[in-house]
DNA sequence: CTGACTTTGTGAATTAATGCACTAAGCCCT
DNA sequence: AGGGCTTAGTGCATTAATTCACAAAGTCAG
């Protein structure tokens, strides 16, 4: 089998290569037109080597002594991202947070539209928000159908999120956004993401508290940017 | 300098200590006494011995051939975090998902109220939002002493968003979530956690793409729960 | 009291991620 | 045309995280 394999990426570079995008993307913007690995990782907040590193999972798209050109660049991380695309989402639980994601420009902008919001409380159901029309959770397979969706955010209750995430599964979808403060079951052919807002206030609590006991002295750890994986089937 | 040191938990333990206790929390309710790490491991979709070690960081508070009291498991979870107590919040930014995750439950019943709401757009400020009134970014600092605030969370707009962590580390926040997508730049005494949810959707459109090209033959990598730190200073 | 069984706690091996430090390659100036 | 300068790309050492696998410590039944 000597086809073109696609090359294995570790999972720490992937979800770094987000944030360079983002970067990249305000340089292009201020009509930047270059970039040497030492100015990204000052951007990043991390250290040069990684990103040479990391930008080289990507194929040898540097020239040395010059840098990286900006727009190439920003090509080669949005093919590699699958970002060439634009990529559906539905939002399963019109509550404060569905709502607000519905409505984020964040998605759009980045390339992706939210094209339905569902529920299964009648109160909820046929309430508009921002040009959509709360649909009813029991409908999803046929929203997933006709609008084509690709990626499931879950934000219902944590007692729902669990048949939320079996409905969306049974729908079809192979990758979902999870916000409720449950781990879900999954099969493993299906991509997890896992954003517990509790969690994030937790952990900086425990950092919080341990500048506290030992009295504000120290100084930081710089980790940098970025996930694991919550669960990924690929 | 023999005094009680605090152990040195590794970050990814850290971020993993919160999904226990939300999954110990759950126990607890049902009445649940007692757990073996394979039960937990089970529950919290990590390997056993990864448990084990994990909160073999907090001291030996298991009991061998038996396992783990749920209710002592959670107390010595929440002294470690820091979670005896309560933290006050104040979210900088009243736009969609400022307002939104002001009224989110899973803030307070967490132990994180959120006790102030500031912007800077005169056309928000003064807007109640579920008995918290808008106030002036400007009034930061006052409302951090007064509020006794110790996590700021920015849901500002990325170009105003640097500004609003200068704001909230010269009001003397060391804790900060940001959920616009910028790297903030800050002093390493001051813990940030980023939450991109732009980055969360591409990360999973990688994985959604590579299942396309590669025909969706392939099982999963099932890694597990949680983030590094982006950013932490202790 | 003893022996079978369970499950923790942890050294040691493994794997993944990071960061250093050097080589290779191209630019630019004289 | 050549030498100095800059910066990508990468092999290798280091550090961090995970997992294995087993001894230690307890329970429980008879």
């Amino acid at each position: 089998m000597t086809q073109l394999q696609r090359r294995k990426i570790p999972d720490a570079a992937i979800a770094r290569l987000p944030i360079y995008l983002q970067i990249l993307n305000n340089l292009a913007a201020t009509n930047v037109l270059r970039f040497s690995s030492d100015e990204l990782a000052a951007l990043a907040g991390v250290n040069a080597a990684k990103v040479r590193k990391d930008l080289s999972y990507l194929g040898s798209y540097g020239t040395r002594g010059v840098g990286y050109e900006v727009t190439y660049l920003i090509y080669q991380i949005k093919r590699e991202l699958g970002l060439m695309r634009e990529w559906n989402v539905v939002v399963v639980g019109a509550g404060n947070l569905g709502c607000a994601l519905a409505k984020f420009d964040g998605f759009l902008s980045r390339g992706f539209p939210v094209v339905g919001i569902v529920d299964n409380d009648p109160k909820k159901i046929g309430r508009t928000t921002s040009s959509l029309t709360v649909g009813d959770v029991a409908d999803l397979k046929n929203i997933v159908r006709d609008e084509k969706v690709n990626i499931g955010v879950i934000t219902t209750s944590s007692a729902a999120a669990q048949s939320a995430a079996d409905a969306l599964i049974e729908a079809g979808i192979t990758s979902i956004l999870n916000f409720a403060p449950v781990v879900l079951s999954t099969p493993s052919s299906v991509s997890v993401r896992h954003v517990d807002l509790g969690v994030e206030l937790q952990i900086l609590s425990y950092y919080e508290q341990m500048r506290i006991e030992t009295g504000i002295k120290s100084a930081g750890i710089k980790s940098d940017i970025s996930p694991e994986l919550s669960k990924v089937g690929v």
